[in-house]
DNA sequence: CGAACAATTGAACCGATTCAAGATGCGTGG
DNA sequence: CCACGCATCTTGAATCGGTTCAATTGTTCG
């Protein structure tokens, strides 16, 4: 059984980059196409808690894996106040938006230690127009990401919202390989607040009501899913699906 | 001076499909490229009003530009409530969200009597293969879409939303050769609503009051903007920018 | 231990929704 | 051409979910 989240993940420190390209990629590449994206792949250094990868503004190079820990993009508007567009877990894709604007439009920042691998956009652009199936896989990806998007703008109540949030975590990190049920939620209430667009006292009540109801146990960080069903009940179709 | 785009668009009905797609695509294809592409595009029969050109489940088979008139997309959630997720203007793309889960995830309608171009998929991916210019196209394409749902997850209060949302219109149309100023709104005030999670009453009573202070003039569905700089300021950076 | 920050809890408040009614515009047929 | 009927839009008043503000408790770390 899959330990809670807040250590590297088993899979992630034994196995190859080709390894965690391939979770990256949702159906694969054939290993001769995995060989030749490997090259164009940078390892780099890790980040202490609340690190920027990039920021906004800032000229696109890169598009970037999470490798380990988390990572959360944001944007700031124009009175200052910062947007917490979505968080990243190991295996997942960010930076994907600077493509078309040809610079970052978030900034990424480092949720505890984490670390990520950085892929150079135009060496990924040149290498897929040589593997179509690696164009395939972006494709699908990109349309994943518009999908992910198109669904939280989706208003529900703020129970239902803060369900699917729990369930969408559940779903992406059992993809991963971790628990589905017990999940290191590793950003503080305010981030998940500011993501969902509610206030932190909102987040508070309705962790301690789901509780009550006996959805979930939470004690800080550490969130274990109780009852899957009745969570899924709650959210309706909420994000996650 | 452009008119209303009540009627169909002079640069339409005059131009080539080449010219159609140099609209779709931002920064442009070579001329021998888009001759390719022309060959992989169809031209489907002119729609009614509210009549759809795909629904939700649908095995994906192509995706589609607006010719003519406008399209709205909209997902029906476990309860059967409907929620809009955008509406597209002629030159603009819909269908990219059914790249992934390879069947159509929401339902496209017509509003008002409207004609789109069909483009096969598999064509699109096989010939985007060949032409490193059409493939980086598509990429931006889609690093647009996901920003355009990115900006849409940011919570507003009601007035920003319905000021950015006037402002994209604004924005979009002028993009497409069309009056900046002057708008034919094209779908009901429950539309808009639903689109943006608020009530018809609430948008009623926006435009009446956008409208007594003078950044607007609206009769039934035709709009226009009389100062764009305080809806600018209202809007704040709300989804358009 | 004590400072600083994060999370919780309670009470007043507010924006937007809901419900209900009335007004307006539009197509149809007499 | 006007009268009718229907759908859309507008307007008002009551209500509610979630926010804001303020105070308290809990946790972490030098």
């Amino acid at each position: 059984m899959p330990t809670q989240n807040s250590a590297l993940a088993p899979s992630y420190t034994k196995c190859s980059q080709c390894g965690l390209m391939k979770l990256c990629l949702p159906s694969g590449l054939d290993p001769q196409d995995m060989i030749q994206l490997e090259n164009i792949i940078e390892l780099s250094t890790p980040y202490n808690d609340n690190q920027s990868v990039f920021h906004a503004n800032q000229t696109f190079e890169c598009i970037y894996t999470v490798k380990s820990g988390m990572f959360k993009t944001l944007v700031i508007d124009v009175n200052g106040n910062e947007h917490i567009l979505g968080f990243h877990l190991p295996g997942e894709l960010f930076g994907l938006d600077a493509i078309y604007p040809k610079k970052y439009i978030s900034s990424a920042i480092s949720l505890g230690t984490s670390s990520v691998c950085a892929i150079h956009y135009t060496d990924l652009e040149t290498l897929s127009s040589k593997l179509p199936s690696l164009q395939r896989q972006l494709f699908c990806l990109m349309s994943k990401e518009v999908h992910t998007f198109q669904s939280l703008t989706v208003e529900h109540a703020a129970d239902q919202k803060l369900a699917g949030f729990i369930l969408a975590l559940s779903v992406r990190y059992k993809q991963r390989g971790y628990s589905q049920t017990r999940i290191n939620l590793m950003m503080p209430r305010r981030d998940i607040a500011n993501h969902l667009n509610m206030a932190a006292e909102t987040v508070s009540r309705l962790f301690k009501r789901f509780q009550q109801e006996g959805l979930i146990y939470i004690q800080r960080s550490d969130l274990q899913i109780t009852n899957m069903e009745a969570l899924k009940q709650l959210a309706g179709c909420a994000s996650y699906c």
